[in-house]
DNA sequence: GATGAATGAGACTTCATTCAT
DNA sequence: GATGAATGAAGTCTCATTCAT
């Protein structure tokens, strides 16, 4: 039959497909559900219904409530990428805010926003999840800082572990103000951020030109 | 006997007192409670028993667990007051540090810890209470840095409510880092901090004593 | 001394006389509550409450909420007197209707109202109680219908009991209507009730006079 | 095989035939519960066991117990059908004895029986859907009464509003009677409701065949 | 695989009754 | 006796998860 050779020409993709298919509304709907309400308040009925699929279709793609929860977080850990730092020559705050935008922009795709906090106060496993990724993001933001320590561009006598906690703790602070809808202004926290970072010397001498390739010049 | 009247004039109020303590008592099992296993995994029952007195009793004092949670956050928003920025002279970094100790210190007195993050975002009259806390707070730390911007003491480029939210940023995250349980270096943290509020000549200025009066000096 | 003699003219019944006003308030308000509200939604608390006594003080004066019910319904039963239905020479659809009037004063002031039907379903003690009380006044009316048919007055070919039980249920139904707040016109009921009771010739004679001591008269 | 096909025209609605029995065996296992403990001693819980499906089920069917009760009541005010009063010629109190008999037989087919009395005092909604339900019954049975006293086949001085509610009170009290398992003598009652309603002469003609069709006949 | 009705444990809350003061 | 705080059993209702179709 003709119909069935029409068919055929996906031949055992369908079902597969449209299983992927469930499974990514599935994690869409309860991704945006949970943001909406907290993960507690959210009812897999909901979640299903929101996907369109029946009750019992949520336990088909995951063993429970909690299981989804940790598909989305997987998920979202990608985006927690760490701050892209490699200095280019040039005003560093201009640098810098263009960077931040495109960093949250980035995130925002596909943020589970103001999920997590409480969440991993009370989930052992979920918060070591969490956790690797957060200390392999400040292992990477470590590393950088250190070699701009190194090549005198930052100043001396600062901790660099604690100047690199109190960046995160910024851009993760920054992150929720973009999710409670405010708008922020790049440019301003650039500004302040590069203060923290360099010395004023050394901007003037990065905006001015004579600090080319940050990557391997060291002149102080 | 003399000392029956002495204790006559305070005519025991053993019930109200004894009220007071099993209020005290419930709300300290929540705080406990709460902090160990999240708003949401705390039922009315288990505080109850954690503080001793029967489930019914709890609805005597609290109309709600939601209820109780409200007087545990007006009770931490007390705590939540902005960082003590009178600067007097001397090495204004040690100045920092020694009021950060002294300021988490108090915090941590009476601190709700990991509880609020979720909550606030979804309820919408609990997050009120506290934004308005908090609003009032960078209200003092922002005239504050004005009146050191305006005295010429601080980088003059930068916008004052960018840096207020940054600074305030900074003090909830090391909050947060010592509700975890890390041990904080406040003078690292002090460090950072005067990198980002003052220029290196201030300190410098600051440190040698030739600003004494911050209060009064105004050098533009 | 005098203020001893004034008090002691009352020696021990003050205490009493209290006590026997808290109980009485404490029958009013339930009385009060228990029409308003219904007996299974009114509290014991609230029935202190409105008593202006303690909570505890409920229970020196009744074991519970159910024996004050009882102690009500044992008041009310005296009013369910069964309605006077000595006739007297005259017009008797005038005579009825002032003898309704005065049975639903007398009865309203103290009535339980609406608040039996449901309870006596459940409570075998109660009903029991109840019944008999109804049984003692539906006695009454039937020795006297019965009377007044041996004396020829009424329809001869009608079945007493039956006509007895009429009689009762419209009284009662009346009273209902009452205690919904619908004003009541005796005369009409009355009229009604008398073409149920006599032949219209003797409602006639008794008009006209012509049957003057119902008592005694056999006049057919 | 063509019986399969004749079933297949019913497409065997096996989920919503099982859900309407359970509906249906929710419904009559809180008609009998209520009726034998009354509505506040019956709990939604002992309901669903009654009808032996999980207590979460109740919740199913019914938003809570008052709804359940609700959908009782509507059922019943079916049944609250006005006695069906359309004279035909020949004895009126045979007439009306069969026509008792019919009624009450149908009510209590599907008869709430002792359950309302309490209720609707305290429930306006409840109340109102019932007054309602009567209003309506009330209004036909007066019109009946109107059409017949027009026709001088009633009492001319006597007011039908007040006759009608007589009538309907003395109806309902029949049925609270056979509902307490007393058995009813119809004859009887007819007889006395007759003597209310007609005039004995009257009721001489319709049994002597004078006043053949009620329905046309007018003699004013 | 998909469906959604069914399940029942457990959270929340009320209130009759007791009891220490 | 009086008080009212305390008790805890019991009712209401929700929702994660299962299971028959």
């Amino acid at each position: 039959m003709q119909h069935e050779n029409l068919v055929g020409d996906f031949p055992t993709f369908p079902k597969q497909l449209r299983s992927k298919q469930k499974r990514e509304a599935l994690i869409e709907s309860a991704k945006l559900l949970f943001n909406e309400k907290g993960f507690e308040h959210t009812t897999a009925k909901e979640i299903a219904a929101h996907a369109k699929v029946a009750t019992g279709t949520f336990y088909r793609y995951f063993s429970d409530k909690r299981q989804l929860l940790m598909t989305l977080i997987d998920n979202q850990i990608d985006s927690m990428m760490p701050l892209d730092l490699e200095w280019k020559s040039g005003d560093p705050e201009k640098l810098l805010a263009g960077r931040l935008e495109m960093h949250y922009h980035k995130i925002n795709e596909k943020n589970l926003r103001k999920l997590m906090p409480e969440l991993l106060l009370k989930d052992a496993e979920l918060a070591e999840v969490v956790n690797e990724a957060k200390m392999h993001m400040q292992g990477k933001v470590l590393d950088h800082l250190q070699t701009l320590q190194k090549k005198g561009l930052m100043w001396p006598d600062i901790d660099i572990e604690t100047l690199t906690w109190c960046l995160q703790s910024m851009m993760e602070k920054l992150q929720n103000r973009k999710n409670e809808g405010v708008s922020v202004d790049y440019k301003e926290f650039a500004k302040v951020f590069c203060r923290t970072l360099f010395p004023p010397d050394i901007i003037e001498q990065m905006r001015s030109g004579k600090i080319k390739d940050m990557e391997r010049t060291v002149n102080r």
